[in-house]
DNA sequence: CCAAAGATTGTCACA
DNA sequence: CAATCTTTGG
């Protein structure tokens, strides 16, 4: 335990304090992750099983690192037993192992963003809204920020100020379509990225055994990045932490950046009050950073208000000035940067990984990459388009989705006529509106091809047999076969190999490697995966890393040291020697999106702030006059947090323009009603049970009054097919003739007819 | 049904 | 300037 001589006395009260809540405040660059790890460590040698330890970090990447470091002072054994990971992949594992309680199967797919708001626009269309005013992406944030404040699709339908905000919006109908979208995933087998959360919090709320299991299982909680979990994640983390209250969060209300998201650096505040007895630590001496950056860091800060207080502070030398560029076009500062790179790499030889160029948004690093490119700097840009968003990759992993979920109604759109098989649009339209009236899955519309008739001629009949009979020869291969051997029969056998094989573009070429670059993968992470314990089949695993990688967690082989190229938000947690933060214009940082309230004020700022701070000797900004943006020359005026720094701290290496004005960005106060009150009660869900009627197909006779929930009244008109696909063909009142598999629809029977 | 050409629209960060 | 949607001609 002589490590506990290497930490300075907050650190080690914070390291050697096991029982109880604990919240460590950690400054920037104040020596959390070593803290972290010395406190597992602790715990472990304390005699705690690191089997009953879980941590929540941000990324997979600091999972593993961590992991990498603990087992490096207590032992690769006891490492390995720890549970470590993001909050979404924990409980992803957890829905999986429960998944029957909340009536999904456990190999539901995952939907991303795109899935979603694909899915979102479908059932917009379907109600015939104008999707000018129902814009997929605004439903989308609108549902996601429901969901990390835990408000289901039939509590937002009665809550009476979401439908307020909605009416005023001029989109009155958005609970329906969250009812909806809702409905539409539970039939696909599928939760997004926010239901991993919500679920559950569902589960654990009404199945209290199954609570309890975990709550045992997990006597020690450890959250990291605490200022950017939101309130659906710190909900579950209270309810896991209920029974022993084993709980320490770490974490810096500082760096909170991720409100966007539904993050609340209310749950800090919150913290101390849910928890009377909370110890609490502040760890404030810096080891990462120069003087002249803690100070200028901490001036920027000081104009938000409502801060934890806290002073940091560091005994490392002065150092260099902040260094301040004004450019005149967006490409002359991608050049001052790289020539900054290079000068300084051929003078003191730094390493190129010692390097950062931090931006606000993705689009930036273009003008960068070039200039980088020009003078033979190696980098790496993390984030943006990254290689899973690839529309070639997705293709290939939406057939392996459906192997494993034929119900994944997002991937099957996406492949069932690509390569081209002749399904067109037509076809598919049909398919879908029998879909919808059967109240059945796309997947099983094509299981039940024949009985439901659909007016389809026989060529395309004969197409989709083809298609379904290949995919269920690979769905029979998927328990059995080796995951590469049957992912790169998928792509050889789909023709998406030789579609791709075809195009002799250099884009093309590139698309065709890229996919063999994914078999790779495949082959890899079964190679790595093979002796797992839990003999489920790899696909399945692999996929669900890739769907919940993230930006920082994309590995690369190449061992080369590179520039490092990416958003602050992607910067989170890192440091390095030099740092350039680029683009500190007016409405590009701070992001014209976020300048219209103080709070979104306040978060660009903490943005910046984190910027700064991940630099330990050198930092440099810079701006420039002009900018292509939208594809055009724009004029751009420098950020007013240059004006916010202290000017002792900045040597500027060109003229600049003299006092930019910045339009007051305080004129209004946008709130959101998201906010919800942390005692608000998730109402029970009855989205996940099935409806009524449930009859015998047998039941059914020609001339039969009946009615169904969508269409109303109808008379049976005809019933045939043939056994276990008996169909029925009914005449409806408003609806007209509509053929409805029996032993799917939920025909109430009205009466015997005459 | 599909490819190519033309029109439109959006880009803030993320699991 | 992209990526994506819409139109058009085969």
């Amino acid at each position: 335990m002589e490590y506990l001589n290497e930490l300075n006395p907050p650190q080690r009260a914070a390291v050697t304090t096991v029982e109880g809540p604990l919240m460590i405040i950690a400054g920037a660059g104040s020596g959390k992750t070593r803290v972290l790890t010395y406190r597992i460590a602790y715990l472990v040698e304390q005699g705690v099983d690191p089997f009953q330890i879980l941590a929540l970090t941000f990324t997979n990447k600091a999972a593993r690192e961590m992991k990498e470091r603990i087992s490096k002072v207590i032992g690769e054994t006891d490492a390995r037993s720890l549970w470590m990971g993001t909050f979404h992949s924990v409980f992803a594992r957890i829905l999986r192992a429960e998944s029957d309680k909340l009536g999904f199967p456990s190999n539901f797919s995952i939907y991303d963003t795109d899935d979603a708001k694909s899915l979102l626009k479908t059932i917009i269309n379907e109600l015939g809204l104008d999707d000018k005013t129902y814009k997929a992406s605004t439903i989308y944030n609108r549902i996601s920020s429901a969901k990390n404040a835990l408000v289901t699709a039939s509590a937002y339908q009665k809550n009476e100020i979401l439908k307020a905000e909605d009416d005023e919006a001029l989109r009155p109908r958005t609970a329906e379509i969250y009812a909806l979208y809702t409905g539409r995933c539970f039939k696909a087998s599928a939760m997004d990225f926010d239901d991993l959360l919500l679920k559950t919090y569902e589960l654990f709320l009404r199945y209290p055994e199954v609570l309890y299991k975990y709550q045992n299982r997990f006597q020690f909680l450890l959250v990291d990045e605490f200022q950017d979990t939101n309130f659906a994640q710190y909900s579950i983390v209270k309810q896991l932490a209920a029974l022993y209250q084993n709980i320490c969060v770490v974490g810096d209300d500082a760096q909170s950046i991720y409100a966007f998201r539904g993050a609340n650096i209310q749950n800090i505040l919150d913290f101390e009050q849910d928890y009377p007895d909370l110890k609490t630590f502040k760890l404030e001496q810096n080891y990462r950073s120069t003087q002249c950056i803690v100070e200028a860091a901490n001036h920027i800060i000081a104009n938000n208000r409502g801060q934890i207080p806290k002073t940091v502070w560091t005994q490392n030398e002065k150092g260099n000035k902040i260094k301040l560029y004004r450019a005149l076009t967006d490409n002359e500062e991608g050049q001052f940067v790289a020539s900054s790179i290079h000068e300084t790499h051929l003078r003191d030889h730094t390493p190129h990984d010692q390097f950062a160029v931090l931006y606000r948004t993705n689009a930036q690093s273009r003008a960068l990459e070039e200039a980088l490119r020009k003078l033979n700097v190696p980098y790496r840009i993390y984030g943006g388009l990254s290689f899973y968003h690839r529309k070639e990759i997705k293709d290939l992993l939406a057939y392996i989705r459906v192997v494993i979920n034929p119900a994944d109604e997002e991937a099957l759109k996406r492949i069932i006529n690509y390569p081209a098989r002749g399904i067109g649009k037509a076809s598919l339209d049909k398919m879908f509106v029998s879909a919808a009236d059967n109240d059945i899955s796309l997947w099983e519309v094509i299981e039940n091809l024949e009985a439901l008739g659909l007016g389809l001629g026989t060529g395309i009949r004969t197409k989709i047999e083809e298609f379904r009979f290949m995919m269920m020869r690979f769905q029979g291969a998927l328990m059995t076969a080796n995951a590469y051997d049957l992912a790169a029969e998928i792509a050889q056998h789909s023709g998406l190999l030789q579609d791709l094989y075809s195009d002799k573009s250099p884009e093309g070429v590139s698309r065709y490697e890229n996919v063999l670059e994914l078999l790779n993968g495949i082959k890899e992470f079964a190679d790595r995966e093979e002796n797992l314990p839990d003999g489920r089949p790899i696909l399945p695993a692999f996929m669900e890393d890739v769907a919940l990688l993230t930006d920082a967690d994309e590995s690369d082989d190449d061992t080369t040291p590179k520039v490092s190229l990416m958003t602050i938000h992607a910067a989170k947690g890192l440091e390095f020697q030099e740092v350039f933060v680029v683009g500190l214009e007016d409405s590009l940082f701070p992001n014209q999106q976020n300048m219209h309230s103080r709070a979104e004020m306040e978060e660009e700022r903490r943005l910046f702030y984190v910027a700064i701070t991940r630099a330990m000797k050198q930092l440099s900004i810079s701006y420039s006059t002009t900018r292509y943006r939208y594809g055009s020359l724009m004029h751009s005026e420098a950020s007013p947090f240059i004006t916010e720094l202290n000017q002792e701290h900045i040597e500027p290496i060109a003229a600049r323009r003299a006092g930019g004005n910045a339009p007051d960005p305080f004129r209004r106060n946008i709130s959101s009603s998201f906010s919800i009150p942390a005692h608000s009660r998730l109402r029970k869900v009855s989205e996940t049970g099935t409806a009524s009627a449930s009859n015998n197909v047998s039941d059914y006779k020609v001339g039969m009054l009946v009615k169904h929930n969508r269409f109303g009244q109808g008379k049976i008109i005809g019933i045939d097919g043939p056994a276990g696909q008996k169909t029925a063909t009914v005449l409806f009142k408003e609806s007209g003739e509509k053929r409805l598999l029996l032993k799917f629809a939920k025909l109430d029977i009205l009466g015997a007819g005459e």
